[in-house]
DNA sequence: TTGTACGCGTTATCAC
DNA sequence: GTGATAACGCGTACAA
């Protein structure tokens, strides 16, 4: 390692550390000729700061770290570019952190939060349940953003209640005339979104009269990417290999919507004139799939704002209202159509 | 801030600050009862060491960074994985760092070498052109991924041939009787894959003794983010308003071709039957899209796996192949066809 | 305006 | 097996 260092610089410049320190930082207590003089020989050297020892010594850094599990869902995508936006507005620096999967989040935002001497947190897309209990040990203000699962009332979060906007979309179908409405489901013991949004399919069947059928529901296997075009088509097809009659599809996602369109396609079928299809998120592209896809609307860029404003609220110590639940939209598509009284 | 540091924790257990850094680092110099007495404090008042002191002091890390550019962009999901995977296999660590779009790749690559102590870096989705000079600066071995533009010789570099391939696509659509193809851009300036495609486009055309024809080529609008649905739906649009003739549409991205798709379905126009439409990438959403689109497969999981590889053997200073070149695969879907003669 | 010296939290090298 | 102690590279109080 021929790394250079701040001594060096300084060395170099016939200086001491301290000033190139303040040259380097922006400081007011210098003179602009040597400031110059010092950038000169930096940008000649090639000197970069090492970061892990300003981290050290400084006690605060004015950064706001966002952390996410599974980075590359594109339900995410435009909520990181408002989050990047309005924290690099408020003049805040902004760490997006990639959880792995078998990583626990709360354990990396600790690190984190030592490592960075962050100012606060964003957990996108929740928390698992068995690491609650360590947020306790978070000293600085975090918010848990699109998911409301489990957390107790006083933990900051943002989200749509998906148990009730689940129900609203299979009320909805219901309502079209659908009494056959096969749902795509998470994993069994999914205890987060997926767990929710069976709840509200469940009770939307039992406030309608109908009666709530196991051979319905298509459960996504263990060791399966459950947010996937391919388990889409995989759980679709099942579903038809059954021989079980329905006539709608309800899916956890839009994703799997999309692949369980395929899988109709695939089959022979036509959406919606053989069946109806909905998803749940209201991506862009369900907007932009042929047919166009039924989806629960979920704010995703209010939301994104509304988690970085209670952050930074919190953060101000300004009261707050730590449990935001937003209203989701549902947006029809042409993916689902009434049923005829003739083909009932 | 009421961190606890490593001295508390000796103090605590009444012993030397080392005794705890041997505990926490599995060092074998260590009394087995000690040890666990160690950790059960630590457990108890939730220490966490400060990653900053760590890197700071040791001199290697055994990490390996991921940057990216657009790290919602769907190519790069697979890759992601494959790398995750891969890295941790060999027992390395893992960053993925994002870039934000206005941000230096080489510079955040600097920075992070002096602050992680990395071992190797990948850059995956290239780095622009005027950055490039920067990278001798870097110390640890690094390869860039999938974007073959500029970079001379001697650079690490895993990409398929943009323009061949490009050609490619292009000479099969003129195979099927198109001879008004339309291509939808990245920006005019664009001097990486956006330009290579277009460059090949250019070549297939003048190969196939057909006339470049401006007003068919429509270029993404400054400051439009390129590789968007939104955009491919806009330019494909605009093409229509143009009352410019044409039988096929030819898209720099799948996303775009997907866009271009939906601009065509709102016009009232069926595809392939009234127009064709390719793509590339070769997205998994290619193949579920209806109709299929038909697109150049970039062979990602390989290309990932041979970044690594790569990377690998340079930190091992193995011999190496500095510019691996992939083969791309010509996919076809249903939303390309022949032209029929009397059609022409 | 500038330079010196100390400390941030950790690990590694010694002695013991 | 264990405990002092010297680095690691930087920011900053304080002295000059």
């Amino acid at each position: 390692m021929d790394q250079i260092t701040i001594k060096e610089v300084a060395k170099l410049c016939g200086v001491g550390v301290s000033t190139v320190s303040r040259a380097i930082n922006n400081h007011p207590d210098i003179n602009d000729a040597t400031k110059r003089m010092v950038m000169e020989t930096i940008r000649k050297y090639n000197y970069v700061p090492n970061n892990s020892a300003r981290n050290l010594k400084r006690a605060d850094s004015n950064t706001i770290a966002v952390l996410i599990k599974g980075i590359t869902n594109p339900f995410f995508a435009d909520m990181i570019q408002v989050f990047e936006r309005e924290i690099t507005r408020q003049k805040y620096s902004f760490v997006l952190q990639h959880v792995e999967e078998f990583e626990d989040e709360v354990d990396t935002a600790l690190l984190l939060e030592k490592e960075k001497r962050l100012k606060g947190i964003v957990f996108l897309g929740g928390i698992s349940n068995r690491t609650e209990e360590k947020l306790s040990f978070l000293t600085v203000p975090y918010v848990i953003s699109t998911v409301e699962s489990g957390v107790g009332e006083e933990t900051a979060t943002v989200a749509v209640d998906n148990e009730k906007e689940s129900q609203k979309m299979v009320e909805y179908l219901i309502s079209c005339g659908h009494e056959k409405i096969a749902f795509l489901a998470a994993q069994k013991n999914d205890a987060s979104i997926g767990m929710l949004r069976h709840r509200g399919y469940r009770m939307a069947l039992k406030k309608g009269g109908l009666e709530y059928d196991e051979g319905l529901v298509m459960w996504t296997k263990e060791g399966c990417p459950t947010y996937s075009l391919e388990n889409g088509y995989a759980l679709a097809r099942e579903l038809l290999e059954s021989g079980k009659e329905f006539t709608c599809i309800y899916a956890l996602s839009d994703i799997m919507a999309i692949g369980a369109c395929k899988a109709l396609f695939d089959a022979g079928k036509r959406v919606p004139e053989d069946y109806s299809v909905a998803g749940f998120d209201g991506l862009e592209l369900a907007g932009y799939y042929e047919p166009s896809i039924t989806t629960i609307c979920q704010p995703r860029r209010e939301m994104a704002e509304a988690t970085i404003r209670l952050l930074f609220d919190l953060i101000e110590q300004k009261p707050v209202n730590t449990r935001q639940i937003f209203e989701a939209r549902l947006q029809q598509g042409n993916s689902t159509r009434p049923l005829s009284a003739a083909a009932r």
